[in-house]
DNA sequence: TCTGGCCATGTACTTCAGTACAATACCCCG
DNA sequence: CGGGGTATTGTACTGAAGTACATGGCCAGA
């Protein structure tokens, strides 16, 4: 196995001496110079202090890199907030060597590193997850035709057919089209589960 | 490190390929004859497809042992409601050993294992940010009898009025009956909606 | 005891969902 | 140009969902 690359990017492009313990092959850069990153590369993102904007982060799209996230001042709220923008792991700034190499490692092998609060939170078992589409993105595991999604989504929404009838301009009978269709490809039985599963998963 | 030990629990008590291809040394016990694990071993539970009442699983409490939820038919929801219950990872039954080893791995390390599909949706930047603030929220729930909350869980769930009726051993009429209570005190039209409010809060 | 709520069930009915078996039309691609 | 995929719609049918109108039992509180 090749060695892994480990890029920190934080403002000052300095590496923190913890950070080097952990992986002494790691660089530092500042978040205009972030290098082209392999496959099974890692990302290490710190959000300092002053740094708030969650907004203008976001900075590799590749589903191959494992990006974590370092935070100096962790908390729940951010912690939701990277993994919803695709981190894998979520980590305070300062953590000592042992748990950033563990860290990796859970991230090397699919998992995902929760901080220590909501690590915590999780063994309490609270957090309940409504969890809403965004209103872009539509990309289904199984592949819907822009049609099918509206129908779809408007049944989702818990539209009768002659509804989403209406509100599409066609009639009854090509929305059954639609649905059946919908059926077929998302392996339901009737709307009810339809619905359910594009909550699910949409 | 010691060898740790690998509890598999399923209605039957018997062990699939996989998981002995996985960990030679595991064992497979009913729900009744869950042994004392140590910190550090690892409880597998199985979640058949008949097997729904999420309520009587949660069997250990044990904050030390990893606790890894198998489904015969994974899907988000039960992800996440597994995770609510103190579960460290949550995959297929049917997963090869590779994957099996790969969660155990994330676990013991102090990872978190999702499935497939939450995986997948969490690369896609999903997010879910309504992190419970108010303990209330708006409605309530109009006050259900203990009956009707049975029916509107079972709805909410996908079952049909037939389904319904077997799965509490009344007819498909008592059940039309409650549905009919339902939609009036929940104030929406059909078993669809009823079945989207459910979801919002519950 | 009487009243009211909950639970259960029956018959009869209407409406909606979903399927079967079609046809027509558009558009893109080899 | 012909074939495959998508969109649209039609008729006819089956079965599930939902409503209307009623009955009877159980139980707690006035």
């Amino acid at each position: 196995m090749a060695i892994k690359k480990h890029v920190f990017v934080c403002a000052n492009g300095v590496l923190l001496a913890g950070w080097k313990q952990a992986f002494p092959n790691a660089v530092a850069v500042t978040p205009d110079q972030i290098p082209k990153l392999k496959p099974g590369d890692f990302l290490w993102l710190r959000l300092q202090s002053g740094t708030s904007s969650q907004q203008q982060i976001l900075p590799v799209r590749l589903p191959e890199v494992g990006l974590i996230i370092l935070s100096d001042t962790p908390n729940d709220r951010e912690a939701m907030a990277v993994f919803a923008l695709s981190a894998r792991g979520y980590a305070n700034s300062h953590a000592g060597p042992e748990t950033l190499k563990q860290a990796a490692n859970v991230v090397e092998q699919g998992g995902l590193w929760l901080g220590e609060s909501l690590m915590q939170r999780l063994m309490l078992g609270l957090q309940n997850l409504p969890l809403r589409a965004p209103e872009n993105a539509n990309t289904p595991a199984p592949r819907l035709t822009a049609r099918e999604m509206e129908v779809a989504k408007a049944i989702a929404a818990g539209a009768s057919n002659k509804e989403v009838a209406r509100q599409l301009a066609i009639t009854e009978r090509t929305v059954k089209a639609h649905v059946s269709g919908l059926f077929i490809k998302l392996g339901v039985q009737d709307r009810l589960q339809l619905a359910l599963k594009m909550r699910d998963f949409l």
